[in-house]
DNA sequence: CCGTTTATAGCACGTCCGTGCTACGATTTT
DNA sequence: AAAATCGTAGCACGGACGTGCTATAAACGG
């Protein structure tokens, strides 16, 4: 049964088996032979599709960016590109939903948000995951600072906001969130954390009646 | 040279051991055999003190927990029984000065925010060392809560705070401040950290002249 | 129809790991 | 002086790992 797979989709499903793994038993535990298993293949196929284990940890990692930050490309187009101007409120949820899309609020997101934490600290010691994590940390610095220009040049801010450094607590209350939400689900419930986001915004935002 | 060591204080240089090494490997490194050379001491040594593998990660973890904790321990009682009253401006600097402990604004801090990174992230997939990841987070909401609402009865904030949810905002802040000091330190410096930090109190304090 | 390519699969080697176990010198206790 | 204890040290076993290498069967190109 060969040549008949399309490889790019062979790739992504053996770095879906990969994501599984990391979320059950961590990424130490993300061997060649794990993963293998969970992908239902033979280890040699999978180092068919990958020359090495570096190689297979870079590509899931960089699908992990390529999925999340999709999503919020879309809604960033969404909030900057919309047809008919949108009000305040509309301006704010849709904000709020799109910084929403890295935060544990599901089950989906809390996996991805797992397993990103797990890449991004493996990260600090390996240098071939290093571009894959800064990269996404400046694009999130970018966007909330783009958000947050948005607003301002709408009159929605208040008037003393100093806009990179909000950018970067934005971006710490997110990280922060996500940490929390992932390590100590018991502690910290989807409803809290978005609530959290939200009385964040609201800081943010110009007092109005 | 037997017997003449307190052991107490030879689990406690075996401790230091691990930490060195998972700064500098990371934590799937610390292998008993590693943690040992960087000790200067012979495996069987190491394992003398130390049953187990998980035992040795486990200690290390507490010890680094009761690290911090003391230093938190020692601000809070700064702050709340001060033998004379403090102004507001000494009391906000005091909050700053305690809540700072955690954040990497110096080469000590940043590395205990190395070590905790690794210990808590890991905890997540290791039961053993759950309670001592989960412990520390609710000490944290705690005493940022306590914080708090020692804040609001002396008249410092503002008048629509929801205390529950800003101690969460606030401990999401300091783990993401940290998070992204022990991640990305050459994109964000300890001067912008600090500064986060003290921008957010001051989103918190009433408004004043 | 036959060579080439591709997908799948697995063996085997060297390395690192935790751990059970033993050994020995130095100290303390009887 | 003898015995028990403690700190130090290391061997060796079984297991998991990444990887170099080979084998086989299916699809494709000529």
């Amino acid at each position: 049964m060969p040549k008949i797979v399309d490889p790019h989709e062979r790739r992504q499903a053996v770095a879906e088996a990969v994501f599984r793994v990391i979320e059950r038993d961590g990424l130490d535990r993300a061997s060649l032979r794990t993963v293998a298993a969970e992908a239902g293949l033979a280890i040699g196929s999978v180092r068919h599709y990958f020359a090495s284990h570096a190689e297979l940890m870079e590509f899931a990692m960089r699908a992990m960016v390529e999925r999340v930050s999709a999503r919020l490309v879309t809604h960033a187009d969404r909030l900057l590109a919309a047809a008919t101007p949108l009000t305040w409120a509309e301006q704010r949820e849709a904000v709020v939903a799109m910084l929403a899309e890295v935060l544990p609020l599901d089950e989906e997101r809390r996996r991805e948000c797992v397993v990103w934490l797990a890449f991004v600290t493996a990260a600090r010691t390996r240098p071939e995951l290093r571009a894959s994590a800064d990269q996404p940390y400046d694009d999130m610095v970018e966007l909330t600072t783009r958000v947050l220009r948005g607003a301002e040049r709408a009159g929605a801010l208040r008037d003393d906001v100093d806009i990179d450094l909000e950018a970067r607590r934005l971006c710490a209350v997110l990280d922060g969130l996500s940490l929390h939400g992932v390590l100590h689900p018991t502690r910290l419930d989807p409803d809290t954390t978005l609530a959290v986001l939200r009385r964040h915004l609201a800081g943010l935002a110009r007092e109005q009646s």
